[in-house]
RNA sequence: GACGCUAGACAGGCGACCGCGUCCGGAUCACUCCGGCCGAGGAAAGUCCGAACACGAAAGGACGACGGUGGUGGGUAACGCCCACCGACCCCGCUGCGGGUCAGGGACAGUGCCACAGAGAACAGACCGCCUCCGCUUCGGCGGCGGCAAGGGUGAAACGGUGCGGUAAGAGCGCACCGCCCGGACGGCGACGCCCGGGGCACGGCAAACCCCACCGCGUGCAAGCGCAAGCAGCCCCUCGGAACGACCUUGGCUUCCAAGAGCGUUCCUCACCGCGGUCCGCGGGACAUGGGCGGGUCGCGUGCUAGAGGGCGUCGGCAACGGCGCCCCGAGAGAAAUGGUCGCCACGGGAUCGCCUCGGCGGUCCCCGCACAGGAUUCGGCUUACGUCUAGCGGCAGCA
RNA sequence: UGGGGAUUGGUGUAACGGUAGCACGACUGGCUCUGAACCAGUUAGUCCAAGUUCGAAUCUUGGAUCCCCAG
């Protein structure tokens, strides 16, 4: 395969690049503030529509949850959560995940509880502002 | 066989697919895409020590305060670490060139503490006792003047121990051995060992009690710091000497000039004042601000940032820790923070089951279960703690022969 | 990541190196027709492990847990 003659390609189906994360403080403070959130199981999302194509992620895993080994494993199941049913998700939101406390589980049950976690915060969304049906694009 | 001490090794492996991070090359509007290299530990951990490095006005010297260390010698960049040796204590039908443990300076510099029990607990003391003598006697003893501290008893600890002599009973009162103290010789770099002589014994324990002695240590820590970019708003308090020059102003005079005065500007000085760790020296700033107290802004990017007191092998020196020399090797540098997921096979541990069978193991099958402790964040040297195995050496113990 | 502090019954707190107290609570009994209050009694603790000491909640070392601060 030859570089040169490949014409740019958007991002594929499982990936999972910059532009898919919550990369700063401000960008975590954003999505906490818009106190639009849901629940499954040990699993408790944020949302907030970011006016883009792309879904974003980002992770809260608190110390109370485990030590550093398990906290990273969790944050690396959850992205590859993420990473595989992204196509399943709400597009154009920045969701923010706090895994709190609990027993862990496999990956597919992380991946129903973010599924369904997900659908919640947006169907949250439509139901705050039923003017716009698809995400507005305002900043607070 | 389990255990203790010591030393070393590993940290499941292979394959497929989907992914992740830095860097390099290329493409691109792009935080995207393509290709390539590399990509967690023995403890990365706790942050308990030691350093490198950085800033604090040179963070320079002396003293003090505070903190740390504590047998001796060596190793090291350094250490509270490591090695060797010494000493004390413990273990042994093996008594050794044995094994194990030790925060192991000083208790005649001073202060303090030693509960309860006990007669007495620190220049000690006499409860039960022992003994001479005197008196009484119901002949069992009782009382008294004295002598004594061996035995009993208390205690964690009772003012040298054991034995013999000695004595009314006793006592280092005398003697022997041991211990202790003092002096000396020899061996050792030294801790110390060993021997000789002297002294009848005075000198309890606790310094992980205060303390004394010796040695070491400035503070803060990569979120240190340096640079770039962006951005705002300053105010109050403390203090305010001198010299030269300059222009201006006021007053006076013998009016192109001179003298005095107030403030201003520039430069300089040091003695106020301030800073450099508490003081001093020394140094710096300097009549400005620093400083003290409020208030406001930023919180982005780059750098520090990974090759180092680095590892491996060989050889030489050394008992060893370690060091010299030669050759070879290169190992993450993120920034909401990278190693993951799924599947297959094998290995390991456990379970179930079948077979063999020397009754304790071996082999097969199944797939149910498990596969420790644990994840870089400036970097090294240690210590400590957590933890799954394997191997070797030494040691005593238990069982069997 | 770095720095600092704390830990004593269920809770809040005392204790020169010498017997672990106090208050509230809980439980039992009494008083009352019943409950509260009151009275009497009981319960239960030095975060863990070593060491120093005759003796440790206290001193030393290591560990655990929790809290706070910088950012």
């Amino acid at each position: 395969m030859s570089p040169a003659s490949e014409p740019p390609r958007p991002p594929r189906a499982e990936r999972f690049g910059r532009s898919m994360r919550l990369r700063s403080g401000a960008e975590f403070d954003a999505v906490f503030a818009a106190k639009q959130r849901s629940r499954s199981g040990p699993l408790l999302v944020f949302g907030r529509p970011n006016g883009g194509p792309l879904s974003r992620l980002g992770l809260s895993v608190g110390r109370a949850v485990g030590g550093s080994v398990d906290r990273h494993r969790l944050k690396r199941l959850l992205r590859e959560a993420f990473r595989t049913t992204r196509t399943d998700l709400p597009r154009g939101f920045d969701l923010l995940v706090v895994i709190r406390p609990h027993a862990f589980l496999r990956l597919e049950e992380y991946r129903d509880h973010l599924r369904r976690a997900a659908a919640g915060v947006a169907r949250a969304w439509s139901r705050a502002t039923p003017d716009a049906p698809s995400p507005p694009e305002r900043s607070p």
